[in-house]
DNA sequence: CCTACCGATCGGTAGG
DNA sequence: CCTACCGATCGGTAGG
């Protein structure tokens, strides 16, 4: 016989451990979303019967809880020393985009569940969520403000619209950029923080 | 009693009609994503027992295919005579992001569902809606080359990222504009439109 | 970690 | 448009 147990997916090597069972829960929400992923998905790629993953986890609910938090969390520890520091706003700015696809480069799988699928939590955990979501927000709202008010960025209409679009033109990269296509990391983020800081006209 | 059926949700106003399931659905599947929304919520929602739906729709894909061809259909209906017009690139990118925030003040929930959950079809509906989606991506695309080659655009390192860019952040605001919100469609697209053709910088 | 199973809910249909 | 129902699948649990 091929294997020990009934729907492994890999070969056998000893006991599942959580981490297993967290990374193929990332893979699998990110590819198909929370809903429609199966217990039984999980169970089937780490080689457990289904029942068996809740010697691990607690349900299906805490599962995402944790993949959520640790996601955005991500970018908190790589963007929160950008908001305090004290150099120009150009250079911070070009510097958080340019982290900003790092970390996704990183951790895209992960990032595109954070970043959509926190709505599939219950309210008292979209409530912890939006905490972190926030703080994740203000670091960009800070370098933004900071630059305006210091003369560097032409101060828009309305600054909010600005780095709600800031915001969303970065978070949208995770649906077409992926670590194994042609260009870098690093070659998207510098096209961006151009975009974003010198716009498209050449006046 | 108060209603002639159990689980009527509104007044009762004769036979219900095709369109008033697919507004129904439309809002549903905005608010809680389509493999969440269960027929019964669909159902109750406009006042029948579930089994009745099938009387006016062939199945819940089919509901969705059409939601989804019809969101796209709305952007392509507005935006495509501005990809042939020869206007000045800067004109029409700017009338473009204008044009996107008012078809999306008018169609808000129905381009949740067109942008995000065309990907809970199955394989041949899903080649269907990458054609239009691709048509709908080849109007930035021709805009902002026709500007790069005409000189009034600054060539971007690489335009691809430029162009994805630019629909990713507009296809952000739907994430947190609201018809019912402080500002209007035209302050957004001006904001916006403002920043992707002249940048942050103070210069 | 498995065996065996639970109640609930799903999209959809036959027959009227 | 309703009545009555189908097989399939869901997240999760008791007991070992």
């Amino acid at each position: 016989m091929a294997t020990s147990r009934r729907g492994r997916a890999k070969a056998d090597s000893g006991p599942v451990s959580l981490e297993q069972i967290e990374r193929e829960a990332v893979r699998l929400f990110s590819e198909k979303t929370y809903p429609v992923v199966g217990m039984r998905d999980i169970s089937d790629a780490v080689g457990l019967l289904p029942g068996s993953l809740y010697v691990h986890i607690r349900s299906k609910e805490d599962l995402l809880l944790k993949i959520v938090e640790r996601g955005v969390g991500s970018y908190l520890d790589a963007l929160l020393p950008l908001a305090e520091s004290t150099e120009p706003a150009r250079d911070r700015l070009r510097e958080a985009v340019l982290t900003y696809m790092h970390t996704l480069d990183a951790t895209l799988a992960q990032t595109k569940v954070a970043v959509f699928q926190w709505r599939y939590l219950n309210e008292e955990n979209r409530r912890q969520v939006a905490h972190l979501r926030q703080q994740y927000e203000d670091i960009f709202h800070k370098i933004v403000e900071s630059g305006i008010s210091s003369g560097e960025f032409t101060k828009p209409k309305n600054p909010k619209v600005t780095i709600f679009g800031l915001i969303g033109l970065l978070n949208s990269t995770m649906h077409w950029y992926s670590p194994e296509g042609g260009l870098s990391a690093t070659e998207v983020g510098e096209n961006l923080a151009d975009l974003i800081l010198d716009g498209l006209d050449a006046h």
